[in-house]
DNA sequence: TCATTAGTTGACAAATCAGGTAGGGTATGC
DNA sequence: GCATACCCTACCTGATTTGTCAACTAATGA
């Protein structure tokens, strides 16, 4: 499997997020009911997309998470690289350390165009796009 | 991580198998070696290949395994789909039981389309174009 | 000021899974 | 009849993912 669940809390919450935020800061608790994620699982996830810089946090009674930058400007592959470990497609295309048989691996090229197609996919679609798709979908029910 | 070793291991066992056949069979042992990969380990993938259709086995002494059809007619994706559970770009987008928050998920769309590069681009690579790269980077050592 | 809300952080437990091992078997050719 | 090589099942183990717990800090409103 290739994203894990913790990719997938990521970009729902984040979509939650922007669907109800409206300028004002959403909680964590509101997020977790809505979507179905355990509260304190979230948490760690926000923890770390405050870290990369995508949300801000509101401290406080009514207070809550805010999108960092406009939904326009963050795509899906930047909330994946924040909260996981960087994508691959096979073990051996990690690029911290090179693989030992990457000169003998007669597949080398197909794991590694592969990589490349899933990454500029994940690049192409933003968080905007997909609250637009949730909204369609809310209105439609 | 998308692809475990057990389907690295099985695209380059066949590469490998196709390489140095030339109408004979060739034993695991030989594979084995020449690929790094534990002898044991391929027995259990090879199982499933020749359950699979992909290879034949040639019992006893000078035995191995042949491809059950040409290269050119085994995609890579018929190889992974043998040694591996269908592949799923995330957790929930598993067939068989259906996804319960499928419908509200804001990201469905996404796994889906994601899902469906994958294995199309997985689908228009044959084993024998892997053969010809691996014959073309041995002569040019 | 004090109760409440809500984010912060680290430690840790449970579950799952990849990767590999063990250890039998069975057919074949010399 | 024995060495070779495939056949098949069951199991182990360590890593990773997923989720929980608990104690903390900060901000706010009454």
């Amino acid at each position: 499997m290739l994203l894990t669940r913790k990719a997938q809390y990521a970009v729902q919450a984040l979509v939650d997020l922007s669907c109800h935020s409206q300028g004002k800061p959403v909680s964590l608790k509101d997020i977790a009911q809505r979507e179905g994620i355990p509260l304190p699982y979230l948490e760690q996830l926000f923890f770390r997309l405050k870290k990369g810089l995508l949300v801000t946090a509101v401290r406080g009674p009514g207070g809550g998470y805010l999108l960092a930058r406009p939904g326009s400007s963050i795509r899906i592959s930047d909330i994946i690289a924040t909260v996981e470990e960087p994508l691959r497609p096979v073990a051996c295309m990690d690029e911290r350390k090179e693989c030992e048989r990457n000169t003998r691996c007669s597949a080398h090229n197909v794991w590694h165009d592969l990589g490349a197609r899933i990454t500029s996919f994940l690049d192409g679609i933003t968080l905007d796009e997909l609250v637009r798709d949730a909204r369609q979908r809310l209105r439609s029910e």
